[in-house]
DNA sequence: AAAAAAGTTGACTAAGTCAGTTGGCAATTA
DNA sequence: TAATTGCCAACTGACTTAGTCAACTTTTTT
């Protein structure tokens, strides 16, 4: 039930290129510096990020990158799912990366408790990641209570 | 965000040792036959669940294990927490297993946003796991909406 | 044109985790 | 005492995590 580190830089990089949004390009360093990520293992992940197409970047001396989707359209479980892969549990819950799994005794039956408590808690994760934008998470809008 | 086979594995096991609890004992390989689990492998999650008081043992001819705690006593939570450890995405928003983060720019802050977020999505998923119990799970109780 | 700054790419690595396997020992029963 | 079963520790191979390093390309400044 672990998120990565490569997640956790991955969106604290993101708050930092949310507030500097339209107004700014950061370069790498600047971003490591404020948000305390090692630079090259940053580096990966604008990488990912940017080929992903909510990064665009620079070069030469006044190069950088830059957020190029309005942080009210990426949510958190987009950016999670780019880095670290399905929110789900168990692949036999997820919904962007399903898989049928393979010797589980209930395979073959209507209903598995395993996948269907997993089930639950899969879309209680989803519930909320997906519908935090990076906007909520960079200026700190409080989720209401559900 | 993924449950381990250990986990997975404890919990099917648990399944069978339910439907036997104060009936049978149940032996290593059987509940390895019908749950499809590599039996070596499940001995250590076995050997592990009976150190943490769930389950005893008998060693010998008519040896087994069998569940000594009703299993409307224990949750899901705790298991996979025993076999895991703990819910938590990230260690600073978990209960049972509190570690503040050492390096984040947030630290001495009134508010960090990946705790904010991440400390709801360790709320959603314990309030399911922990609230379902190992007979709610072997008797197929449907977990009603929330 | 040359130098410097920055991003790009791929290879590499040390440490750790996951999912088991193997083998010897201890207890129980027949 | 022999067979059976659980107990325990060590071991293994594949993979992942969290980086690091070196070489290269592009862009800008001088």
């Amino acid at each position: 039930m672990k998120l990565s580190k490569k997640s956790e830089y991955g969106l604290r990089a993101l708050i930092e290129l949310t507030l500097a949004y339209n107004r700014t390009t950061l370069q790498r360093h600047e971003i490591a510096e404020r948000q305390h990520i090692p630079a090259e293992f940053l580096e990966q992940i604008l990488l990912v990020l940017k080929r992903m197409g909510l990064l665009a970047s620079r070069r030469g001396i006044k190069g950088g990158y830059q957020l190029i989707k309005p942080p009210e359209s990426i949510t958190l479980g987009q950016v999670i799912r780019m880095l670290d892969g399905p929110l789900a549990p168990i692949p036999c819950v997820s919904k962007t990366a399903y898989q049928k799994c393979s010797d589980c005794p209930y395979a073959s039956t209507t209903s598995c408790p395993l996948q269907h408590v997993m089930g639950n808690v899969r879309n209680a994760i989803a519930d909320i990641l997906d519908h935090y934008t990076l906007k909520d998470f960079a200026y700190g809008r409080l989720q209401e209570e559900r």
